[in-house]
RNA sequence: GUCCCCAUCGUCUAGCCUGGUCCAGGACACCACCCUUUCACGGUGAUGACCGGGGUUCGAAUCCCCGUGGGGACGCCA
């Protein structure tokens, strides 16, 4: 059998969304399980609304995602031009191809494209007119995925715009018979489509390539009913690029999304993925993007990221804003992040999560504050532990811990009796890694500035 | 309105093709407990689903039909 042709066809329209990018994971996923080649194609026919910022918002979200092309702008090959716009020498050939035939004709300033059969009348209900109908045998899908799908193809439909751009149906077949494609793996929203598709692909004498129709992914239940667009939170690939999402848990997540391995496996390298991805294993049902799944496989991709890969990320993110963009350079940095990874679940919420390890100006949590000082006598605990603490050993965290722990025993307390209102005071919060470690890096001076200040507060 | 696709926990899904091993398994979310100096992570457990009705069969989540529900298409957008 020859080899597979996949192509990833969108239109620089609109911002890059998870739709789009889970059906080039998809067609990408094909071409690596078989060894085959993932063609990227640019559909930018509609010359009023394509923007080049689009343009290359689509070639960085399938950079960063990872889905390589093997031809396309940018890599080349031997059926280009892959823009579509830089392609009309070949829709004219293939129109005059369809005009010799004699399966043509003009209206309005349009070309049609003309369907073999009687013609009639009929009123349409959705447009509210009277139409041109013809009688027509119904085109045969057979699709992998769907299986045997009959549709009937009944009115004629425009091919060149009466501006002279060819529209998408013709030129996606004709690019598709052109580039070899040999695997059409598209959305579900195209299976009514298709049977025009069909139409021309017979009308050029040429065979049909093999049909993939996948599900779509829909709104989850609290962003409404319907297909998921580009409007919807948590749809734009850009966006999880911005805060710093692990590409890898977008892509694991996106192939679980209408795809599965056939056991319980879910998180799994892309490497697992291509070896055990196949049409079989993609199910016929639409699915509802979860963003907390999304959210959850992130999280454990981060936690497996290398200290190095970790602080390098974090640096890159922290750079470009003016609030922590000095928090990088402080010497305790490294070892802020080493004490956040682990508790954090995203990489975007380092800067919050971290803010008093860098800054005198940390806010204190009203709700955190009123609870803790409720509890026992918070005051006398606090002088307690700056008495304590002046003295002390503040070089490793067991040092700071056993002063913490003789003080406690002292008074006939507990660890935790200090703990809480400490942290209130140095960080604001009641949520944190150890506090001996907090106390450890942020220092004598500052942890028992902080202490007395607050002190002071209550 | 017409045409097309789909239907297992709130969500993603396994099981369905090749009926019995399923009083339906896993994951996310939610709840409880454990771990613990806080908060997370982690661990354990709980709640939770075969859309409805017919049929076929000794037996149906699994096969067939009809309803219903969900989704999509119906552009000189892609």
């Amino acid at each position: 059998m020859s080899q597979v042709r996949v192509r990833f066809a969108p239109s620089p329209t609109g911002f890059f969304h998870i739709g789009s990018a889970r059906t080039a994971l998809f067609n990408w996923l094909y071409a690596r399980h078989t060894g085959g080649v993932f063609i990227l194609r640019i559909e930018d026919t509609d010359r009023e609304r394509n923007q080049d910022d689009y343009l290359q918002l689509i070639y960085d979200s399938l950079s960063w995602l990872g889905l390589n092309w093997d031809e396309g702008p940018g890599a080349g090959g031997d059926f280009g031009p892959y823009r579509q716009s830089e392609r009309t020498h070949i829709y004219r050939e293939y129109f005059e191809k369809l005009k010799a035939a004699g399966r043509t004709y003009e209206q309005d300033g349009a070309v049609y494209f003309k369907l073999l059969g009687e013609r009639y009348e009929a009123y349409d209900d959705h447009r509210k007119k009277t139409v041109t109908k013809v009688r027509n045998a119904p085109a045969v899908i057979d699709d992998r995925i769907r299986g045997r799908v009959e549709r009937t193809e009944d009115e004629d439909l425009v091919i060149i715009r009466s501006d002279g751009n060819p529209v998408f149906h013709f030129v996606n077949v004709v690019d598709d018979i052109t580039m070899g494609i040999t695997h059409v793996i598209r959305g579900e929203d195209h299976l009514s489509n298709t049977s025009k598709h069909i139409e021309l692909f017979k009308a050029f004498g040429v065979p049909v390539p093999e049909y993939a129709h996948i599900p779509l992914i829909l709104k989850s239940p609290e962003m409404g009913k319907g297909k998921m667009s580009k409007r919807d939170q948590g749809a734009l690939i850009g966006d999880y690029q911005q805060r710093r999402f692990r590409p890898e848990a977008v892509v694991n997540y996106l192939a679980l999304l209408g795809w599965n391995p056939g056991d319980d496996r879910e998180k799994m390298p892309v490497e697992d993925i291509i070896r055990l991805f196949d049409f079989p294993g993609i199910n016929q049902s639409n699915a509802k993007f979860d963003p907390k799944k999304l959210a959850h496989m992130n999280m454990q991709y981060v936690h497996e990221m290398s200290e190095a890969e970790f602080e390098m990320e974090n640096v890159a993110s922290m750079s470009t804003s003016v609030t922590t963009s000095n928090w990088v350079q402080e010497s305790h940095f490294p070892e802020v992040l080493r004490l956040a990874h682990p508790k954090i679940k995203s990489i975007d919420e380092v800067p919050e999560y971290t803010r008093y390890f860098f800054t005198e100006d940390y806010p204190i949590d009203d709700k955190v504050r009123t609870k803790v000082l409720a509890k026992g006598d918070p005051k006398a605990r606090l002088d307690e532990l700056i008495a304590a603490l002046e003295p002390a050993d503040f070089s490793s965290d067991t040092a700071i811990e056993e002063a913490i722990k003789a003080l406690a025993e002292g008074k006939g307390l507990g660890f935790g009796d200090y703990q809480a209102v400490a942290r209130l005071a140095v960080t604001g919060t009641n949520a944190g890694p150890s506090i001996t470690s907090i106390f450890r890096v942020l220092g004598r001076e500052r942890t028992l500035g902080r202490l007395r200040r607050f002190a002071g507060t209550i």
